[in-house]
RNA sequence: GGCGAGAUAGCUCAGUUGGCUAGAGCAUGCGGUUCAUACCCGCAGUGUCGAGGGUUCAAAUCCCCCUCUCGCUACCA
């Protein structure tokens, strides 16, 4: 192995809005493993992980905790780095964005952009609604009114800065084509370049003044840096970037990054502003970004309003931590979504790790103590046509591993290790120690068999410690040997002869018995519903641990909307909406459109054709029969091309739920709402 | 609506530039074995390779069309 090449890598920095669960989690735990298995191949790794802590929707959470800011993303910074240390993560650096020199940079690198001209000091002009706090530009609006919620919008102005995306778009276009390895999986590639890239980039607002729990712009009060800008740079303040000229060594050798690993819900932000804010620092571009796909619970993304959330640390209390390393590792493919249930996993343990893993280990150090008295010796005595595959599958392991990793399989090389400890049992079979016990001309013979035994678990021991680390020491300890490195794992035996193995060998995970694990999946599904429910019937969503979708998470939604509040009304303006009861008495899917249902709403002695984006949360069913706050006299308008004559009022949650607004006592349709 | 991906054994998926009787793992059934955590080894499967056309000596693999699923995006009064 030549001198040593630096390997720098980083996950996305995990938003502190609440306790992430495992499908957060599952990203850090494949980035040690990447992390681990570079290091052990000889290069100068740098891990950073870390926690992105501003933001409005923090803001809120802390007050309604009733504790500062500061103390909110404290308490849950030492959750998520508590969950990093309790997974085994070998993380080289922790870093939080409140960390001063963090906030420094992002300071100075705000207002390079701005002295550069990157950032413009400019304004939302345009039209604002005011129910959706959201500014829209003329071609944004749907006849005139708000393409969110269709409601009146008005000119206003807000005060902003932008930074000036379109400067660098061919640039990154070119460098995207050149580099076809930047953007994995590949299939991503085109979703940015067709949807974003060659359409033309829009302006990205970099600067908000509607909250306070942000990195102050420091040359104009009022300002605090948004989301992006001040999450993004972590990956090179962490590593001592300066803006000013003054990085330090440290950042000069680890700079560019090589890999950053994200969730394929933040790729456009990583693979089209981070590179674009780069260019404008004018600093190399990271020469890869993984987007990888989820982890699903039954098949659905994880939610805690679900109720189908499962926490790293009930499935480490339950299987140990190196089953749930491996459980994730395995599960996942590369593109797909992979899935969870303690079902799908307590399986996945007892076949892989009991039954193939543990059992050969156990089994080769029982047979070792009961007929050596736990000394491993190799005596030569070699019997070519069985020794000579498993001596082949064992010392070829480590080339295909290289391989699948340098391409980020990391399921896969599992599967290579694993056909080291499946060939070793059938290597038992084929053997028959039992038989060779049994004649002492053959004692030769036997130990051989076990030393190559014995061997054959070291060399895929060693190959297994940047996936379950524990483990792999586990076994060392118990052939009483030590892990390989990476260049010894393609001679064959390099275990001392004459060793003795541990005289009561540990069981390293047992069986589970399936009705076990149901009843425990039954308990954890009746916790969540009840502390769904006593949260529910708190009003209370604020603490620590509240929801965490996967979408919003590890860095952080862009849906959250902190413009301004609503300015006054008068009642005039108030008066001029006319809501009355409805009745739904038909309802069907619009055809050629995913989110919309057509409703006939029997408004007093009319009835009006309503066509609403709720789909997705209501099935044409069951809106028959309800009765349902309606906005009447609103212009229609032809939406997917069907006429819709008003709006049904919904409430919609932080994850974007909807639940039809309805009358709290029985009303006839066409009561007037006021 | 736009762009893209996919549809293969009960389940999760492999199938390279078209080539023999289409594969792996898990689950299932049967057989073997007993060192071991009722474990391990072997055998057996079943498949209209989404539907229909076409090119070819030959197509899961290429072309056309259809159905369905998924991703991104737009829209969602």
């Amino acid at each position: 192995m030549e001198s040593k090449e630096k390997y720098y890598l980083t996950t996305a920095i995990a938003y502190t809005s609440g306790k992430p669960h495992i499908g957060n989690n599952y990203e850090i735990v494949l980035a040690d493993s990447i992390a681990r298995f570079k290091r052990k191949e000889g290069c100068d790794v740098f891990f950073q992980t870390g926690t992105d802590e501003h933001g409005q929707k923090i803001e809120l959470k802390a007050q309604e905790a009733g504790v500062t800011p500061k103390e909110f993303v404290d308490k849950v910074a030492g959750i998520i780095q508590g969950m990093c240390d309790m997974l085994n993560i070998s993380y080289d650096k922790f870093i939080r964005t409140t960390d001063d020199y963090h906030e420094r940079q992002v300071q100075k690198i705000f207002k390079r952009m701005y002295a550069q001209g990157d950032i413009y000091k400019g304004a939302y002009e345009g039209m604002y609604c005011t129910p959706c706090e959201s500014f829209w530009t003329e071609s944004q609006l749907v006849e005139g009114k708000c393409p969110d919620c269709g409601r009146e919008v008005k000119p206003a102005r807000e005060e902003a800065y932008f930074f000036r995306m379109s400067k660098y778009a061919d640039r990154l276009i070119k460098h995207i084509n050149e580099h076809p390895e930047f953007i994995q999986p590949v299939s991503r590639k085109n979703e940015m370049m067709n949807n974003f890239l060659l359409p033309g980039l829009q302006d990205l607002c970099v600067s908000r003044t509607s909250f306070k729990w942000g990195i102050p712009v420091d040359f104009d009060p009022g300002h605090v840096v948004y989301v992006w800008l001040d999450a993004l740079t972590n990956y090179i303040t962490g590593i001592g970037y300066d803006a000013e000229g003054s990085s330090t060594e440290q950042y000069k050798k680890l700079w560019p990054a090589d890999l950053h690993l994200i969730g394929k819900d933040i790729i456009r932000f990583h693979t089209i502003y981070w590179p674009i804010f780069l260019m404008a620092l004018d600093e190399p571009l990271p020469r890869q970004i993984f987007g990888h796909p989820w982890l699903l619970m039954n098949s659905g993304k994880m939610s805690k309003s679900r109720g189908n959330v499962i926490y790293a640390d009930d499935l480490v209390d339950f299987f140990g931590v190196d089953a749930v390393r491996y459980y994730v590792l395995h599960e996942m493919p590369f593109e797909n979504d992979g899935n969870a249930t303690w079902e799908l996993i307590a399986e996945r343990t007892n076949s892989d790790l009991a039954n193939t893993l543990g059992n050969l280990v156990n089994r080769t150090i029982s047979m070792s103590n009961k007929y050596f008295g736990g000394v491993v010796a190799d005596k030569g005595a070699v019997d070519e046509a069985l020794d000579g595959d498993l001596k082949a599958v064992v010392t070829g392991a480590y080339a295909k591993v290289k391989e699948r990793m340098a391409q980020l399989r990391v399921a896969d090389s599992l599967t290579e290790i694993f056909g080291i400890f499946k060939r070793c049992n059938k290597y038992i079979d084929e053997t028959e120690p039992w038989i060779l016990a049994k004649d002492e001309a053959k004692a030769d013979r036997l130990s051989t068999v076990l030393y190559n035994l014995v061997e054959g678990i070291c060399i895929g021991a060693s190959l297994l410690e940047p996936y379950m680390p524990e483990t792999a020491e586990k076994i060392a300890a118990q052939l009483n040997t030590k892990l390989r490195d990476f260049g010894q794992l393609e001679t064959f035996g390099l275990y001392e002869s004459g060793k003795r193995v541990t005289d009561k060998p540990e069981i390293l995970f047992a069986r589970l018995d399936m009705k076990e694990v149901e009843k425990k999946d039954e308990e954890m599904a009746a916790a969540m519903a009840a502390a769904r429910e006593s949260a529910e019937a708190a009003g209370d969503e604020g603490q620590a641990g509240a929801e965490t979708s996967q979408a919003d998470s590890p860095e952080r939604a862009d849906d959250i909307i902190d413009i301004e509040p609503k300015a006054e009304i008068a009642y005039d303006d108030f008066a001029k909406l006319q809501f009355q009861v409805g009745e739904i008495i038909a309802c069907e899917a619009v055809p050629k459109s995913k989110k919309l249902l057509c409703s006939q709403v029997k408004v007093g002695s009319q009835v009006k054709q309503i066509v609403s984006g709720i789909k997705a949360h209501y099935s044409p069913e069951e809106m028959v029969g309800k009765k349902v706050m309606v906005l009447v006299n609103l212009k229609p308008a032809k939406l997917a091309g069907v006429l819709s004559e008003g709006m049904l009022l919904c409430a919609e949650d932080a994850e974007g739920r909807l639940a039809l607004v309805a009358p709290e006592k029985e009303m006839p349709a066409g009561a007037e709402i006021c």
